[in-house]
DNA sequence: CGAGCACTTGATCGCTTTCAATAGCTGTGG
DNA sequence: CCACAGCTATTGAAAGCGATCAAGTGCTCG
């Protein structure tokens, strides 16, 4: 089996990602509902954690850790479709088989429901299967966004667009404002941030080469990033800099 | 105002888009709570139903006609993000403002409901809601499925994607099986099909030649196409031809 | 110290874009 | 009835950007 990391809180009044998560909305006897049939897991770096195409006996949510969707073709070419952070949802109900690799990219602890009795669940509290509607559009709109950026942004203002999409998130999770430099740790590697992006890992690594160069980021080691200016990255992204967070 | 079209039957149990729409779960007293806050709406080709930005005063399902979901980003370059078949919903429920433009691309006819008194109905009847998670998550698929043909794919197998997304949505709508060759017109103007894979026109145009002249599509005039082998199309696109429906 | 891995950098190739000219179709007006 | 404008689509030639092929660097771990 695979449990490599410690015993894990399973109050869900403690959990990180409470307030966030597909239970964000429910009322305490609802939360003990939840409480009754989950259970965690967790997952090494590395680790597949569902294979495209194989059932799927549970959903659940990424309580700490990153995971990527993939999808891949016969010949071997990989897209990543989403990128899978704290809090967010994985799996889904109504369908058998999964869509999309799963996978690890950083240590990650889950907190799973088996999916019948979560499906049962979704039924009788509509405040689980609304609070799953609100996360389905965001992601929705997460990944049109997205298709902007595959389809018509160039190398360099695709690098652009995922630093400051990894920047945001990071600044949600953490300070508050982004006020003054902002400073984080890339949990991708290069060729992951190529996939993601529809490059190559050599294109990722000129472009963040070419970036440094400009000024637009520092970069301390592979994957420390400072952006001094995020104004100026969300030019360089092709996006207004006037911050609007869709619409 | 904007009412080209006859008069349109009123009734939704005499609705073509009845049993695929977001109404398709509904019970006769849940339809005619339905058919009490609804009005029909016609728009032109060409018209522009939604600018993105704008306040939303309305949701809706198309009933006939075809609509599209562009970005455009300062310098005009635009990807579109979704493609409006009847039945499919438009608008968020919860959100004021519109994300992204909605432009006719044939003469159309919408099935509209104002937003507040929709969101109310949702809430009460929970049908609804299931309806739309799963029309939502339906589009999530097709959005990231569309994530691999931007990011990975030729422009050659990116014509022959479109062109075979577009065969098996005619075939489902008309007759059952795709036994023999497939006949369908394309509902967009070389430009938009550009716009949807991230691709320039002469692009598209170049490469709709090339599948002429090897054989895997034949044309009359601009848009009536034929598909005499779906499967040799389905491996130009570079899936499997084994018509394996997302697993 | 050397193997393995993530990343960087260089040189070249080729696909898609860009710029430009032309064809075909439709509707309008002299 | 034909000329012409306006639009969509096709085709050609040249340029550019990212992919591909190929070394080489720097780090970690045994």
């Amino acid at each position: 089996m695979n449990a490599p990391g410690p015993t894990i809180s399973a109050t869900c009044s403690d959990c990180p990602i409470r307030h966030r998560a597909v239970c964000a909305q429910c009322e305490s006897d609802e939360l003990e509902q939840l409480e009754e049939i989950k259970y965690y897991r967790s997952f090494e770096a590395g680790q597949t954690i569902i294979w495209s195409g194989d059932k799927m006996g549970f959903v659940g949510s990424v309580v700490s850790g990153i995971a990527t969707l993939t999808q891949t073709m016969e010949d071997g070419r990989t897209q990543m479709v989403g990128l899978l952070l704290p809090s967010d949802f994985v799996g889904r109900p109504g369908r058998e088989g999964a869509a999309y690799d799963v996978v690890a990219t950083t240590d990650i602890v889950m907190c799973c429901f088996r999916k019948k009795p979560f499906e049962d669940l979704m039924v009788k509290t509509p405040r689980i299967a609304h609070r799953l509607l609100e996360m389905t559009l965001d992601e929705l709109d997460a990944a049109r966004e997205w298709m902007l950026v595959l389809g018509r942004k160039t190398a360099r203002e695709k690098i652009a667009s995922l630093l400051s999409i990894i920047a945001r998130r990071d600044a949600s999770l953490n300070t508050g404002g982004p006020s003054g430099p902002m400073v984080f740790d890339l949990p991708l590697t290069r060729e992951a941030m190529a996939d993601y992006l529809g490059l190559t890992l050599e294109t990722v690594s000129r472009q963040m080469s070419a970036l440094k160069k400009d000024g637009v980021i520092r970069l301390e080691g592979k994957r420390h990033v400072t952006i001094p200016d995020m104004g100026r990255l969300m030019e360089e992204a092709g996006d207004d800099s006037d911050g609007g967070f869709l619409v």
